[in-house]
Order: structure tokens, then C-alpha cells, then sequence
DNA sequence: TTAACGTATGAACGGTTGCTCAACTGTGAG
DNA sequence: CTCACAGTTGAGCAACCGTTCATACGTTAA
């Protein structure tokens, strides 16, 4: 409880310290937080599921669209699946992607409302 | 617009494509929400938004209440700064930090919900 | 079966990131 | 002034990340 190692400092206001550990959140949901808003942390991803969130794709209109190798979308909407974000579907030799729900547009809300504030 | 470099393929569905294309977002603007979601994409940071969205707290508290470095804190805060998403004050030798606006307990609050479906 | 093509994947490389360490700034007390 | 202490900052390093390249997989058609 007392023990301390990295910080190197005591409490200035143990009140709010106090009050502030009630509310901890846990280090599982800490960590599925931060993993997921990764996965929003960069422009290809970013613009894939901005993309997606106009109309299903495949593979190769997304390479097309973004003017990138279809094996760097591939990699990127691996990610995008690991974090339950897009949903795909085979037909053929075609895999069309899709947004897996609707949190994906919420989430860009908010981030263009702070943005533009 | 039909010179391709990186671009290994042809387009399949180029209605889907002109669609999309409609309604692309700026670069800039691509820009400025990679780089919004990359400051929620670390455990540190996510503790740091939590904590302060409970209350407003110096940064020898958030070392303490976080086990870590008041330098490593410092830089976190940095970039969060940078990013917009927290302001501070300054009482003395004491710097206290708190939520710049409310959109950090909003964007919270979709992650939540995207996690616990 | 073979060829073609859309997609997936592992290794590798360069760039980025988060922490540590040491040095420094800013403020208040004696 | 000098000391103590809260906080900041830059360099350095290890770990991570995004793209490329080569290769493999899955499906369809001949």
C-alpha cells in the first residue's frame, strides 16, 4: 500500500488522491481503452474506416482509393478486425469490409467536434 | 487523377470508388483526428485523462497516484497539452492540471460502450 | 491441373514512441 | 543569496509500428 519504487515524490493532497483512487478504472479496461483508440491513431486507418463508413469496400477499391499497395490495407484492416472494428465477408475471390457497428461514426463525431471547437 | 503509382490494381467497383471519393476528408483533417486518437492510445495518458476527469490534480499526485516518475508524467502531459485536451494553472511551486473541455469524458464514454457490447 | 487474380502474411527496415537519467527552470522560505 | 522542491526538458535507448517485398493461400475459369 506504502510501498512506492518509480515515484519519486509524497503526496502533496491526499484528498484528492484519495478521491481519485475510488475511481480507478481496471488495468484490463485501461488497456482495451488504449488499444482501441491506437487503432484510430493513424491516417490510413483513419481513412479506411471513414471510408467504410460511406459503403462497404473490398480489398482493392480501398488500395485503389488510397493510392496504396493492397497488401499495406490488408495489413492495416488485420488490425481493424483484432479491435472488432470492421466485419468482412467473402464472395468469390472478392472480401468486401464493413464497419462492424455503429460506434466507429460516434467516435469520429466526437473527434471532429473537438476538433473544429 | 488516373496516374497511379503505389497502387497495384485496377479498380472493381467503381461506383463504390466515385462514391467514397464524394465524400473524402481533407488531409488535414485526417491529420487532426490521427493525432487526437493517438493521445488516448497509451495506458499512461488514459490513466492521466481518467484520473483528471474525476478531479483536477498536480503532477506529483498523478506520479504518486500513478507509480511513476513525475518526469515521465511531465511528458506525458506535454502531449497532452499539445493535443488540447488538458489545461493547467499554476499556484505557487504547484502545477495543476485539468480537462481542457468535456469531449474527453464524451470520447470515453463511446470507447466504453464499444468495449462492453 | 494450371493459370490468373484477389487477398493474406511473415520478415525486414526505417521511423516513431515512452521511459529513464541528468540537467535545468521557477517559485517560496529562511 | 541560498536552499529546497515542484515541474520541465533534451538526449539516449529499447520497444513498437507502418510500409515494402516476397511468398503463400483461396477461389474461379479454362
Amino acid at each position: 500500500m506504502s510501498k512506492r519504487i518509480a515515484c519519486d515524490c509524497e503526496v502533496i493532497h491526499s484528498e484528492t488522491v484519495a478521491k481519485v483512487q475510488k475511481e480507478l478504472l481496471s488495468d484490463d479496461l485501461v488497456y482495451g481503452l488504449a488499444n482501441l483508440y491506437k487503432s484510430f491513431g493513424d491516417m490510413t486507418r483513419i481513412k479506411i474506416l471513414h471510408a467504410l463508413s460511406v459503403s462497404e469496400m473490398c480489398v482493392c477499391d480501398l488500395a485503389y482509393l488510397l493510392n496504396m499497395t493492397k497488401s499495406a490495407i490488408s495489413h492495416q484492416l488485420k488490425k481493424l478486425r483484432d479491435a472488432n472494428l470492421v466485419r468482412f465477408r467473402r464472395e468469390g475471390k472478392v472480401v468486401y469490409y464493413s464497419l462492424s457497428d455503429s460506434h466507429v461514426k460516434t467516435i469520429f463525431a466526437t473527434g471532429l467536434e473537438h476538433l473544429t471547437e
